[in-house]
DNA sequence: TCAACGATGTGATAACTCTCACAGAATCGT
DNA sequence: ACGATTCTGTGAGAGTTATCACATCGTTGA
């Protein structure tokens, strides 16, 4: 009994997807114009027959007996993932880590517009961002949400005030949510929700070393 | 045919562990000394019978007819997870990512000690992060792994230093990395890597805004 | 003391994801 | 022009992970 969409597509081939891009990026500046699966897989670290498999989810994008085309396949890929659309987005909570994803260079490549930032911090509040984009304080939250049209926010406060400010988002309309605080926010049905736990990559990887010595 | 070692635990499984914990502390803060895998999944989104399989996994931690003392399971979980070793940690490339994660309350309470910072940018070398940490030049980065017996290396570098830097912390004799600059670095078989990808959670969540829209 | 209750622990089963092996299709050399 | 070569696309099967249902066992109240 299947209950979403149409197609059931892997979450793990998404993730997949988003670093066939950056090893594309890449070997189109170390001038490979083709590429077989083969490659690309030693190049990113995944079987060949993944990948292969991956890309049959969404169509044929390669030619039998010669490989992909790595410019038009990493044109696929930013279609397939929604990347050529630009996505305004908001950052709330302008710590270290939420200035770290402001600078990154990453969000213009990757169809994301910084509209706005938020943070509780009055010393931090005018301040101004890269492109423009000065930091207000969070109570305009619901309001800027609602007037730029914003559809992603991406929350980097500490946990406790992760859920009110969820809450402030998604009063102004957000489509969908990107929480690095360390707690799981709970927003109504139809928002989507990703919860990024650098914690826990840390203590996976404590366990992993813990086991390794047994 | 299985080939590793005794248990073969699901990743997904750590992964949940290490979100028990926040749950478990939080849950703790609130005065609860007992708690029931039913309560505690609804605290971390997890669903009852998932909770339960997991600990199962590791032994049998609850009373029946009654549930988890909150304290004590909290404890068991960071034993399962390595967490009560101090293990010796570094931090290269300090740049927004790598001063966020210096600041990390996390690194004390999950037992993690940050031994050394290192930069290459002339600026930054030599000033003090907290706790009597200075930031030391990339130049230096293996003697002072293999002094200070390192274990664990977190690379927060652009791209095209991480397999560079990576190299060093190798011949160090580092054990464990977490990767999070966008590369898939390679290491020798004996060491333990996590690569941890920012920017695929957000082109994830693109993907999932862009289907439902259909 | 014993029966009723409540929540755990777990084997069985279902769902999902990856791997394999090969058929199909485009190119190249002769 | 055609066979050899090469690499893609994919069905089938293996392997992994999550869910379900219930037997089990500690607790509580009479």
């Amino acid at each position: 009994m299947m209950k979403t969409k149409e197609s059931k597509i892997p979450e793990a081939t998404i993730k997949r997807l988003s670093t066939y891009i950056n090893c594309l990026e890449r070997l189109q500046a170390e001038d490979n114009p083709v590429i077989s699966s083969e490659m690309l897989g030693e190049s990113c670290q995944v079987s060949p027959a993944q990948i292969r498999k991956d890309l049959s989810y969404f169509g044929e994008f390669g030619v039998r007996g010669v490989g992909y085309d790595t410019k038009k396949l990493e044109g696929e890929i930013r279609e397939i993932l929604g990347l050529n659309h630009k996505w305004p987005t908001t950052v709330v909570g302008v710590g270290k880590l939420g200035q770290a994803l402001l600078n990154f260079a990453f969000f213009r490549k990757h169809g994301f517009r910084i509209i706005a930032a938020f943070d509780s911090d009055e010393n931090k509040i005018g301040r101004e961002i890269a492109n423009g984009v000065t930091i207000l304080p969070t109570a305009e939250i619901e309001k800027t949400v609602k007037n730029e049209k914003i559809i992603i926010g991406i929350i980097t406060t500490p946990a406790d005030f992760a859920q009110e400010v969820t809450n402030k988002l998604v009063a102004g309309g957000i489509k969908g949510l990107l929480n690095f605080a360390p707690i799981k926010v709970k927003v109504p049905e139809n928002i989507t929700l990703r919860n990024v736990s650098i914690t826990s990559e840390l203590d996976n990887l404590a366990y992993l070393l813990t086991q390794k010595k047994r």
